[in-house]
DNA sequence: TGAATATGACCAGTAAAATGGTCATGAAGT
DNA sequence: ACTTCATGACCATTTTACTGGTCATATTCA
């Protein structure tokens, strides 16, 4: 009996489009999955399982396959993400560094 | 001693950024690390994980609290991806099935 | 068509992720 | 200022990903 995680639809469709994304790029470079699994450094057995959408595989490996068949994750950014990474770090400069939980409600919930 | 995979640039870069995206989102919502690990079904040290763009977490995991905290993956998309997908899958369809080496150059290459 | 090989699926062993817990520190709000 | 609690870091244990094989089945090209 195993717990068996449960993921929303976002979540797995996510992985899909993904997953199918990286399928194509890799095909269109005709790549075979040995050729793609070798220049990533990971087994073929993981790349299939990239390439069908499995969310258990790390995150840094899906990442770096989809870089290797030029998959842009943040699309509309090109080369470094430095920028972007910046511009959000500006934004949480501006948030308390902590959270902090009202014991009672303050009324700007509405 | 370990093994120790290295990344590209753009791979630990993505991942910072959604990492950050992460957090300012959990932050503009005033939700604690231990409210967000909750309502994701990871435990805290693992959303830890996530919000310092640590490569190695399940991809799933990653994308699940992205979703939590309102972070688009794919921006651009509204609501569900299926109508991307399809497309991905038209393109697919266009290829072979199985990608083959060339043994001899077909003089294709130029 | 036939030969070569890409893909799909599975498996046992090993490396590592995820958990749930604790403790120290620092920040937030009264 | 003081209390409360969010965060950061770490640890031992359990669970699971990843590997590197193998075999069967498609699929492509000569």
């Amino acid at each position: 009996m195993v717990k068996e995680r449960t993921y929303s639809r976002y979540t797995r469709e996510a992985a899909i489009l993904l997953a199918k994304q990286i399928q194509l790029g890799r095909k269109q470079r005709k790549w075979t999955e040995h050729d793609l699994a070798e220049r990533a450094g990971i087994s073929r057995a993981t790349l299939q399982k990239i390439e069908k959408g499995d969310l258990s595989v790390a995150v840094g490996l899906v990442f770096e396959v989809a870089a290797l068949v030029g998959v842009a994750l943040f699309d509309g950014e090109r080369g470094s993400l430095a920028s972007h990474i910046a511009r959000t770090d500006d934004k949480l400069a501006l948030l308390p560094s902590a959270v902090r939980k009202r014991r009672k409600s303050v009324d700007d919930e509405f």
